[in-house]
DNA sequence: AGGTAATCTTGTCAATGACTAGATAAGGTG
DNA sequence: CACCTTATCTAGTCATTGACAAGATTACCT
């Protein structure tokens, strides 16, 4: 998200695969994942129209590759909130606000390849954070895979739900975080 | 879902806007939301290339549609399901299971025209009955809104990760349903 | 019967995704 | 430094698409 136009002095960009994913990154916040064309990141990034070919392959190609990208984050920021049980939820939302691109292509894989490798590794890696923050919400043994869906349900529907507008309060001045927090905090600060 | 291809006598159709819808919502379950052309609908309806312009404008037209007409039927489900309230949230999922291509097109506004007078009407109305369920879960006052919003992100989070694939769950033969109703009565089976 | 509006067809245009062949540059090896 | 291999990028092409315009056909109403 930083080198996304300099000058381009000869016939090579120099850094075209991050070019192209930082404009899509832009062209998806702006008109979601399927709002833009390849050729149009490419005149963003000043190539030809078949530049990005080389990188990606296709369309979906970007798109797996941004996944990739997501899930890494994602894991990232899971890991960073391992803390507290409720700050994993809160990351997870928090990321889906924040990184809004990025979360709005990864839970689709019908844009993507879903079976390429890199991809997959992040994304397992992403859920296997996420299993460990589920299992500190539920020391009892028996209902764990149970809380663990519950909490990650939680988690993604609120933020699917503010992300499309769905809440009203994501429509006023209200605070995500905060909101996100009191909601997990109303269903899992008991025992369970 | 009932008259999508039957013999076509003369120059008109005779009912146009609802092949193009049924042809619509085959396409959306079999490839997603944007994984079909105006052309297509028109070919599968057996008419030129630009007739159902006439009668949805354009793509996000037929979107349009398909957003109303699914969130009358959406409404129509949690309204036979008010009686208990577990049976809101079951509904809620079943209908995403059921009507894959209507809740896929439903909660993404950006794909269609979200100030369509009629397509607003039947959200509310579904969103209407959304919130009457929600109250039942918690009838204690203060925590009504935390609440009405918990149960309806557990809802959506567990609809939107089984059809996506998310849910290891969901690959298996285990039924929706039951898993469901399991994690809505985890969650809320105690007073709230 | 006649007119009006709705419905559908044909024709067109710029934009797009995907592909091909070829040009240019970079890097290593001798 | 010359050479070769490979990565990167350009230019050109094609079928398909969304959107629009103009005209043909039909239904409906009086």
């Amino acid at each position: 998200m930083a080198t996304t136009d300099q000058e381009r002095p000869g016939y090579h960009h120099g850094n075209l695969r991050r070019a192209v994913l930082d404009a899509a990154l832009a062209a998806i916040a702006e008109s979601g994942p399927s709002g833009w064309s390849l050729r149009e990141l490419a005149r963003r990034a000043g190539v030809s129209h078949a530049a990005p070919a080389h990188h990606f392959g296709d369309k979906a190609g970007v798109l797996t590759a941004v996944a990739a990208e997501g899930f890494e984050l994602f894991a990232d920021s899971l890991e960073r909130a391992a803390g507290d049980p409720f700050g994993a939820g809160v990351a997870y939302v928090r990321f889906a606000v924040d990184h809004r691109a990025y979360f709005e292509v990864m839970f689709r894989p019908e844009l993507y390849r879903a079976d390429d490798p890199e991809m997959a590794a992040a994304r397992e890696r992403a859920g296997a954070v996420l299993a460990a923050s589920g299992r500190k919400l539920s020391p009892s043994g028996g209902a764990d895979r149970l809380s663990t869906i519950a909490a990650w349900s939680l988690a993604h529907g609120f933020a699917a739900l503010w992300l499309n507008g769905a809440l009203p309060e994501s429509r006023g001045e209200a605070d995500v975080e905060e909101l996100a927090r009191a909601v997990l905090e109303l269903v899992f600060a008991r025992p369970v």
